[in-house]
DNA sequence: ACTCATTTTAGAACAATTATAATTTTATAG
DNA sequence: CTATAAAATTATAATTGTTCTAAAATGAGT
């Protein structure tokens, strides 16, 4: 995906394509690690040195309501990914390092009444590398 | 549920039953509001003069440990449940309310390889009561 | 180019949680 | 029932992710 496609991305969500949002959205769209506000700063701002934690923080909360991101709350920090249905995360809890899986919830669960915005199915545990390293202990 | 039932379920999980673990998980128990950590502090405070934050920060982390309670993950704060299985959360972005709902994953979804401890299936919207007061306005 | 709104920035502020070190409580052995 | 050691609680400081503030920089529309 070329920058000027992320810009168009941006217009299609109504948001300004300054050139800090689009490295942002840029990073996230060829990134698939679910980075963390912080590990977003520091691959960035070694690439880029005009780019300010408090101005990612500020893209990432916009990018989420305008529906381009989904936030994955963690005990410690929210990490982000592009949005995209039809997947659920499992959350290792010795590296934790996300990964994603896909699942259809077919359902309708019986939420009358209720606005639904979107749905989030994780799985925590152990992921097979760090069971591997359990066991040579 | 008795102090008495409290004391033994801590000593099924292998905890040494304090009066401060047995109140804090008395209360908890007998609260179906998905507290946080600053919502148990000010109510047990409140009646126990001798309860300090540190302390059921604690008691929560050990419980979570110990698979008594589940904890929410929510942007701000953590919240906390006594752990049951079959059911998912509603949280409504505007009032923080959680709400359970029944739910049954019967699928096993492809993780071979991954050894899943728990599972979370969580919705996010609009509560009836919020949608309420939005037509209002 | 000029004006006004929007963004970015640096840095302070904030809030949830954890760490530290001293004191108190609890369990265990004599 | 004491004496002793281990574990838990406490007050407080420290840490950390995130937000706020006010000033400077950028961008869009005339």
């Amino acid at each position: 995906m070329k920058m000027e496609d992320v810009k168009q991305v941006l217009k299609k969500h109504d948001i300004q394509p300054t050139n800090q949002r689009v490295i942002i959205l840029n990073y996230l769209m060829n990134n698939y690690d679910h980075p963390s506000c912080d590990k977003i700063y520091d691959e960035l701002s070694a690439i880029y040195p005009i780019m300010n934690r408090a101005t990612i923080y500020n893209s990432l909360n916009l990018f989420v309501e305008k529906g381009i991101l989904s936030p994955i709350y963690l005990n410690d920090k929210c990490r982000y990914e592009i949005k995209k249905p039809g997947h659920g995360h499992f959350i290792c809890q010795e590296c934790q390092k996300i990964t994603d899986f896909s699942v259809n919830l077919n359902n309708s669960y019986s939420l009358d009444g209720y606005e639904v915005l979107n749905t989030d199915i994780t799985f925590r545990g152990i992921c097979p590398l760090c069971l591997e390293k359990k066991k040579e202990e």
